[in-house]
DNA sequence: TCTGGGGTCCTAGGACCC
DNA sequence: TCTGGGGTCCTAGGACCC
């Protein structure tokens, strides 16, 4: 068996933990430069606000119904993340984390999981003031579909789907869009074919749906079906890509600024390559200008360069990226969004070196950085920079309803007046 | 006026090798 | 007139996830 907790509207649910006033209002958070909307309340997705919205769009919702509205603050929801997952494993005996607000346990063996899984949520609420809701069932993708009548139609949260009649039931009742593994492209598709339910799609044949969307669409039918093809990975593999990209808070032309920002980035990957102790093999830049514009044709710049030897040397990473910016770099265009990827790692202690290697100045350099990189993850990120990235950030994202990182900054945590 | 960021996996087709 | 067969590796693009 296994079970799936997922956090319910989980960053709406955590700016709520630390403003209790807000437990019945509706609320909304919104992606990095305050373009979208990426969490709500119950009280919000009733207003009709939906999942992905630029904001302009749905301004009159917010602004007639006082809809709450607040920036981005992974600082914040990155750390209630990590204390709702160490609760789950503290009883878990074997758990993936899946994602910042979803976790896949392995419940074999667990005489009655209905229990287990009602403990999970009253620790995790009473601890963090996080809601959660658990599904359990005999595969992953049937834990999702048992998630989904948990959130939807138990009153505790914890919805066990594991009787073979009631599954047929769940699917007949499930709409083909809410399965885990159906985008808006299956979807299209499927609906074309009169799919309409998961129940429609469990009964195709297993050689159309292998053409019409891959091994991986057949591996969602059999889970479907009972029959497991996605274990629970509890051991977390290195990553393969790291990519830090922002869209600019205002329209950028010069290449100065965009090389300030691209620098920035490519530092940070670099950071984040050190923290999980990889090198890279490759960097890639991006540059793009406002899909969405009328006034202007889209253009999307994207080069890779391969390195010589892997390296998570900020240095090395940064000079790659800063060619290939000159190489998709056009003039006059006006562009809104950089970023950078490095990828194809390896660990740091199995790099593959080559003859022309010297080993001359290596050590100093790592020494510096672990100095920079200790200094930056205690006293605040970019405490220690590159010149190159700019004083000014003129670049910056947009954050204007930012609530206070209250669980990660010592001067924003909440006061208690008695 | 105003549209996020960071990942994974799969496939087809081309390059290349013997 | 007539130009093989089989394999691997790499990459770009597409689809999906949260």
């Amino acid at each position: 068996m296994i079970a799936l907790a997922d956090c319910n509207n989980f960053y709406a649910s955590c700016e709520r933990v630390f403003n209790p006033g807000l437990k019945t209002k509706p609320i909304v958070v919104l992606s990095n430069n305050d373009g979208c909307i990426i969490a709500r309340s119950n009280e919000a997705k009733v207003l009709g606000i939906k999942m992905g919205v630029p904001v302009f769009q749905v301004r009159d919702i917010i602004d007639n119904n006082n809809v709450y509205v607040f920036s981005t603050n992974f600082a914040l929801y990155g750390d209630m993340s990590s204390r709702v997952m160490s609760l789950l494993s503290d009883i878990s005996p074997e758990i993936e984390i899946y994602s910042i607000d979803e976790a896949f346990m392995n419940f074999t063996g667990v005489k009655d999981s209905v229990h287990l899984a009602s403990r999970m949520k009253s620790v995790v609420t009473k601890s963090t003031g996080i809601p959660i809701s658990i599904g359990i069932a005999a595969t992953k993708t049937l834990s999702k579909v048992a998630n989904y009548f948990a959130k939807k139609q138990t009153a505790n949260g914890v919805y066990a789907l594991t009787e073979q009649q009631q599954i047929v039931q769940a699917l007949k009742e499930l709409p083909v869009s809410k399965l885990w593994g159906v985008g808006s492209r299956h979807l299209r598709m499927l609906n074309s074919y009169g799919i309409n339910t998961a129940y429609d799609f469990i009964q195709l044949n297993e050689e159309w749906v292998l053409e019409k969307m891959t091994i991986m669409g057949l591996r969602m039918q059999r889970e479907l079906k009972g029959d497991p093809c996605f274990g629970i990975d509890a051991y977390p593999s290195r990553k393969k890509n790291i990519r830090t990209s922002r869209s600019f808070g205002v329209k950028v032309k010069s290449l100065q600024t965009i090389q300030e920002s691209i620098i920035a980035h490519a530092a940070r990957c670099a950071e984040k390559l050190r923290i999980e102790n990889s090198c890279a093999r490759y960097v890639s830049v991006i540059l793009r200008t406002n899909p969405f514009s009328k006034s202007q044709d889209y253009y999307y710049g994207y080069k890779s360069i391969n390195l010589e030897i892997p390296t998570n040397d900020s240095m090395e990473i940064v000079n790659a990226a800063k060619i290939l910016l000159g190489s998709i770099y056009k003039e006059g265009l006006i562009y809104t969004k950089s970023g950078v990827i490095v990828g194809d790692t390896v660990p740091a202690d199995q790099v593959q070196l080559n003859l022309f290697y010297s080993e001359q100045g290596k050590e100093k350099r790592k020494n510096l950085y672990k100095s920079v990189d200790f200094i930056n993850q205690t006293m605040g990120r970019d405490k220690i920079q590159l010149l190159g990235q700019g004083i000014a950030k003129k670049w910056k994202l947009k954050q204007e309803n930012l609530s206070p990182c209250y669980t990660t900054r010592w001067t924003d945590l909440l006061r208690v007046h008695c």
